[in-house]
DNA sequence: CTGTTAGCGCATTCAG
DNA sequence: CTGAATGCGCTAACAG
């Protein structure tokens, strides 16, 4: 209703025309608009912010940044946001950024880990002021330019040898968690499925703690590991055959890396004509909205993604503040959901 | 390697290192960046490139954008990224939008409708060119200042009664795919399983062609809609019970809106000890990863999300270059998957 | 063909 | 306490 809906491209309203609108210099508006409004008198600071209203006017960010180095804007590099944990981590971060103050830049590396040197370089050519990193760091020396340059850099679920704050799972405490559990419900012939390693200190630190926990449990369990490219269901489906064909009396069961093996070992589980829960026992790292309704439902490891994204956030807006201080490393732990893959009856 | 690690944060490298490097003035370099570089003779330009390459210089796309009143920056609003539709769209957008030569910013509502109007200030503010709009445009105000500014908007899924350009599943023909071979199979009590309308129009429109069709093949089957809230199972409950009760010799089945609906439905036959594909038919909207570990596997009517996503940004950057005329719509096809929830036996 | 100049919108000296 | 002047990094007229 206010403005007809003209086909004339309104020029941006700056700041000189909130100045004129007000009576006063721009400088005084620069003035009132961060904050040091307080040290004028109290009815001009009135008019200025009066007119900022009026005109509805909103500083360029673009122009802010130029100026003072500051953008305000995050880069966040997600290795794929096909994976629910990768969405999740990105829903509490952006919250938490956007809570800050910060707006978040997306790129998602869609598997392809080496466009990470790509994603690093755009995102901080848009001067983002840190980085939120979902990803493997392969390539060193872009991150190592990122930290020259000043930007923080917060790593989520995989660490590097590189000395950055990480925020993550304790795989060391989830990985008995569901372990313990399978044991108890007379699992003992254990085999842990994950994607090639590839450097994920995730992945790593999980198969790590899988073989400490069989052999710490040698009198009650076997251990082995299988490692399946994405795509590669035979060699899946095989593992899985040879695991049946060896168990003997044993029972076997599966710890699966991350949700997405979950939902392939359960469709192999499928394929091969074994029942969950009854013939295989599984337990899969990562609640997701279907756990509850494949086969029997899957036993889950839950992680707390809201809150890793939320802490991986703070975390890289304190260092954005001047925190200074050694690395940190936030581990969380994980939440057991049990359900019928790894109960037998 | 080659820098050691100093704590001194090194200047962004500008345009005149560049120039001074090489020899020349800013504005030779910039014409050389330009693309401009073949009106000038072939070593100069050769020069300004190479001591361009040796610097590793990028141009800050901030003060491009404050210069050239483009900031090469799309923003997104998505409804709820924890919507795997949602995902697969924002997928295809960001990766036709990097082609494009544009960077994503990221706006996600989490399912909170009321903040549209903050997600679009807010990137507006960041001088984004345009918009890709996964959501309600409640705020037709907001919508409004944005197009006035000359600032395009491609809405996804939902369209408005505003002229838009828009991009979406073509309604009209997934319903009557599904419904087809629900009646084929000897389905004939049908319920469509909705969340609230709450203005989405392709909820409207899949409720629409439900009524259609039903209506077009009366003597059939019957059909009915049940609208339930994101939390409230006992209404889901309810109406499954009640399309039990009063099915008689009918064969009762649902169709369900979207993937989490599905989700929902399918838990719900659990809960009510429906077995799906015998006791109940079920087609949902979206094809997911989990879709046919679901109970006996969920038919579905896959979107061509990838491809809704690319469109979107296309159609998008094509406006950006100022491709005029009406608003376009663009209706891709569904594509029917069928599985053991529809198949009795 | 190339260099000089003038802003884009803003925050921040420095004078007054 | 306030205004005028300067420059962030870049592009696009202008000159030469």
């Amino acid at each position: 209703m206010s403005t007809p809906p003209t086909s004339t491209t309104r020029p941006r309203l700056t700041i000189d025309d909130v100045a004129r609108e007000a009576g006063v210099s721009k400088a005084t508006v620069s003035r009132v608009l961060n904050g040091r409004g307080a040290l004028m008198s109290p009815e001009l600071a009135a008019r200025v912010r009066e007119a900022i209203d009026r005109l509805g006017y909103a500083p360029s960010p673009m122009a802010q940044a130029l100026k003072r180095g500051r953008s305000r804007l995050i880069g966040l590099v997600v290795a794929d946001v096909a994976n629910p944990f990768s969405v999740a981590v990105l829903q509490g971060a952006e919250k938490a950024c956007r809570e800050a103050g910060y707006m978040l830049m997306l790129f998602n590396l869609g598997g392809d880990e080496a466009r990470e040197r790509e994603a690093i370089a755009a995102l901080a050519s848009y001067q983002v002021e840190g980085f939120i990193l979902h990803t493997l760091g392969r390539d060193r020396q872009v991150l190592h330019d990122a930290l020259e340059r000043g930007k923080p850099i917060v790593l989520v679920d995989r660490a590097l040898d590189a000395p950055l704050d990480l925020v993550g799972l304790d795989n060391a405490q989830a990985v008995p968690l569901a372990l313990d559990h399978l044991l108890q419900q007379g699992w003992n012939d254990l085999l842990f499925v994950t994607e090639p390693m590839q450097g994920a200190s995730s992945r790593e630190e999980r198969h790590a703690a899988f073989n400490a926990f069989v052999q710490t449990h040698a009198g009650q369990c076997r251990g082995r590991t299988a490692e399946c490219a994405v795509h590669d269901d035979a060699a899946l489906d095989q593992a899985l055959r040879a695991l049946r064909a060896e168990a003997g009396t044993r029972r076997p069961a599966v710890l699966a890396v991350n949700a997405p093996v979950g939902l392939r070992v359960a469709a192999a589980a499928r394929r091969l004509g074994l029942t969950l829960g009854l013939e295989l026992g599984l337990v899969s790292f990562d609640e997701t909205d279907w756990a509850p309704l494949v086969g029997p439902g899957i036993t889950t490891l839950a992680q707390p993604t809201d809150e890793i994204g939320r802490q991986a956030a703070r975390c890289l807006v304190e260092r954005l503040e001047g925190q200074p201080g050694e690395p940190r490393r936030f581990r969380l732990p994980a939440r057991l959901v049990v359900r019928g893959s790894s109960q037998p009856g």
